[in-house]
DNA sequence: GTGAAAGCGCTAACAA
DNA sequence: TTGTTAGCGCTTTCAC
């Protein structure tokens, strides 16, 4: 910088005010100078130092649980989408819902002096969540809420959307549901089947076949399951629940939706064209993000009017001839 | 870090040497004293200034065409967990395959002082990319390679693999096949189209089938195909293809692979689960990714000596009795 | 073993 | 309209 101000013949404010756009007070003649010497040079302005001393990275980080799940990719184009739009860049972590690991990049992330924080939160790292709070640090949840702290968060009508999933079911005359969910402990998870089990109940049905299953359990469950007391209906709780039970669904030779009908959560790409195709629940994931960034981004600028504490989006039910007694005319 | 130093009793130096775990010269007593301090403060070391001074960010760029296209998808996460194993974070950016979106994004890059860029390059940036390396600027290639550029690349056995498909479908007495891929331009297309014609040659079958079609005039091409002159067999380029194409088959009731014989570049998880199930192409993306950091981490730490110039993955064919003559026991 | 001092590249009062 | 100056928070010789 010092260089071009000396090629230009000015002082170094004159080229930041230049670099900044600031040329009310410039005359065209500096200007053209300045300019001149900047391409002369191939000056680059060091945005780390500009960092420094502004107190802004011009940066987020994104904390997902893993990337390589569905809603998590949407969710990342969307944030990274909107970042782009306003000169903002994003940081993007997979805290693979270990508490450790994202206490760890939330650290990483504060050194890094990010402006703020996009997360899908664990909960257990609350007290960590509740000092970034304090030191006014700007943090937006979202698809997940932590009990007890106020932080804008952005989210599903998880409640809801399982209810009408359950309600679905029962009116085609199911009666031994199954909601297969990764294990509990987060918000949106809790919500999930917190609604499908109230929804079972005002029908008097039993919801014996709800359950939290790790990963690499979903398979010896429902193989349990089937073997001893059979559903006729499953909802899977993600797109990882459903990629497990689908192969073994089908080394079985288990038919769906005669034997098993079956409805996931979470778009999958192909679940329309699959023969029967699947019944999804589609979130929409990258408004979701969308929204997230702004709101996050008008926290950075301070812009706390029009901060709302709580974000609700509403998924849709895609039902796609996937339920046994809709085949044919009897819908 | 003042505030600490003072409160320990020591100097700003020694307060740094600490951090930096430099303890050789240091007391015992000196070293609990700072401990004691910066735990009483919650001093947060600024990464930005450290950063300033010693003029790299552990962080590096990551371009990619779309996240959205699970070959990145699987790309960033390699990516990221390679970075985080090595106290890297990685700045994530889409560039559409649109050269002046990359040109933008380099540009922010270079400014936040990225260590280094990773990228699945546009073919007209060439100027940039060469002013890149001028400046030894870390830089390495994903999935495709630049014409006349000596970068470590990491790409893909694109023509062998290619030539498989085609060799496949031609032992199954398919001799109407075709390929469609997005527009050319890009290296790794244009091998999979060269190696797929040559195969097409060397078995004196025509190559009129082989297209390169806008994502959005997809199905339209196809129709005119199937009206016109129908192939018996078709490979799609990658997933965005198989995407596009699979909807406008099933909805013409077109019968895969009786009528016509399937296969697709790119994993698709549910590929397998359909029925029938479509034979693909499937590219070792995560390890792609992970080799690729790899490679650019050793740039930026000057090892220059191991740095191979090409690194190429193979692809493996999955045949999954997608092809005509492939049910029952004619195999 | 520890401290003083210079400086990384930039911005932002305030002066001129 | 432009220049002077004082940092932003850290590292790093080099003295002590």
């Amino acid at each position: 910088m010092q260089d071009v101000a000396e090629k230009a013949g000015v002082s170094k404010s004159t080229v930041s005010q230049y670099l900044n756009g600031r040329f009310e007070y410039m005359s065209a003649e500096t200007k053209k100078r300045i300019q001149t010497a900047i391409e002369a040079l191939g000056y680059r302005p060091n945005q780390v130092a500009k960092s420094l001393k502004q107190k802004r990275t011009s940066t987020i980080g994104l904390i997902v649980a893993n990337i390589l799940h569905r809603f998590s990719t949407l969710v990342c184009r969307a944030v990274e989408d909107t970042c782009h739009e306003q000169d903002y860049h994003a940081i993007i972590c997979n805290a693979d819902d270990n508490p450790e690991k994202e206490r760890k990049y939330i650290d990483m992330l504060r050194a890094k002096q990010v402006d703020g924080i996009l997360v899908i939160p664990t909960q257990d790292n609350t007290d960590l969540y509740e000092k970034l709070i304090q030191n006014g640090y700007p943090l937006v949840f979202l698809d997940r809420k932590v009990a007890g702290l106020s932080v804008p968060s952005v989210t599903l009508n998880n409640r809801e959307i399982a209810r009408m999933a359950a309600q679905h079911l029962i009116q085609q005359g199911h009666e031994k549901i199954s909601l297969m969910t990764p294990p509990l402990g987060v918000s949106s998870r809790n919500e999930r089947q917190a609604g499908f089990c109230q929804s079972l109940r005002d029908h008097g049905l039993s919801t014996r076949y709800v359950v939290s299953v790790e990963l690499d359990q979903i398979r010896q469950r429902l193989d349990h399951m089937l073997q001893t007391d059979p559903p006729t209906a499953l909802v899977t709780g993600n797109d990882r629940v459903l990629m497990e039970a689908l192969p073994y669904l089908k080394e079985k030779g288990i038919s769906i939706p005669e034997t098993l009908a079956l409805i996931s959560f979470d778009e999958m790409e192909l679940a329309p064209l699959m023969d029967p195709p699947i019944t999804t629940i589609e979130q929409p994931a990258m408004e979701m993000g969308r929204r997230a960034t702004e709101i996050l981004l008008r926290q950075i600028r301070g812009q706390q009017a029009d901060i709302p504490l709580q974000t609700v989006f509403d998924a849709t039910l895609c039902i796609r001839q996937s339920s046994r007694f809709k085949r044919g005319n009897l819908l």
